[in-house]
DNA sequence: AACAACCTTAGAGTATGGTCTATGGTTGAT
DNA sequence: ATCAACCATAGACCATACTCTAAGGTTGTT
């Protein structure tokens, strides 16, 4: 497909989408048996990493862990020794951001507390 | 105290809290019995404000958000049921990130396994 | 008095993650 | 053939959240 309809299917911008292909996180394919023009194919692989980057933003990965998370998962730079490793260490990450967003919730239920009391 | 103290005290750098004073999250005095300078002097609530602005930051709130929080915890800006609104509204956001994340975590334990079965 | 070590404001610069515009080429239906 | 609707690249522009520099005033110690 082309990313008009990679557009469509996400619902991010074709220019998120440009910005997400340069910034190394997806790759379109250009056909090399059509001369007359470099317009770019995109799979059904691309989709589910969209749909992933779309995620891993929600909870607050960059733009590069998210390409090292890709990376682990979908293509072969890494050994399957690497990639368990990156893969292990988001996860921990992600522990991490569990973690501080329980101690949010009881600091700001605190406040609540401080509130009805009006100790504030 | 002055903003060097609160910097050692806080682990942020001047800069950074003269950044928050002019975004409105902390506030410094001036002390008008005194002529010859207009230092700012901070007490201990800010101190409290700074560390708790650090832990909001972790949680991916923004500026304006930790604004919030901090305006309807220790100012006078809203009515005692507004307060209670923007703190539950927060305590909502709070448990959509803790979804977000526990759907990330399977997702990279999935990403795991494809890995381990080689199935990307 | 002079010097280091503070303080102030104003504004420039940086990194991240987009978002948009300009320019020009391609495709497909009429 | 022409026209709308697509495609590409390059680069400008934006918001957020800092981070730093410049220029100048104050304080405290010697």
């Amino acid at each position: 497909m082309l990313i008009n309809e990679l557009s469509k299917k996400t619902g991010l911008s074709t220019h998120t989408i440009r910005f997400y292909e340069k910034s190394g996180l997806i790759e379109g394919k250009q056909d090399s048996m059509i001369k007359s023009n470099n317009y770019f194919h995109y799979d059904e692989v691309t989709v589910e990493k969209l749909e992933f980057i779309n995620d891993a933003k929600l909870v607050g990965f960059t733009i590069k862990e998210i390409g090292q998370i890709l990376d682990a998962w979908y293509n072969n730079k890494f050994t399957k020794t690497q990639k368990l490793e990156i893969l292990d260490e988001k996860l921990i990450s992600l522990e991490q951001k569990l973690k501080e967003i329980k101690a949010m919730k009881k600091q700001i239920l605190q406040f609540k507390e401080d509130v009805l009391n009006d100790r504030c």
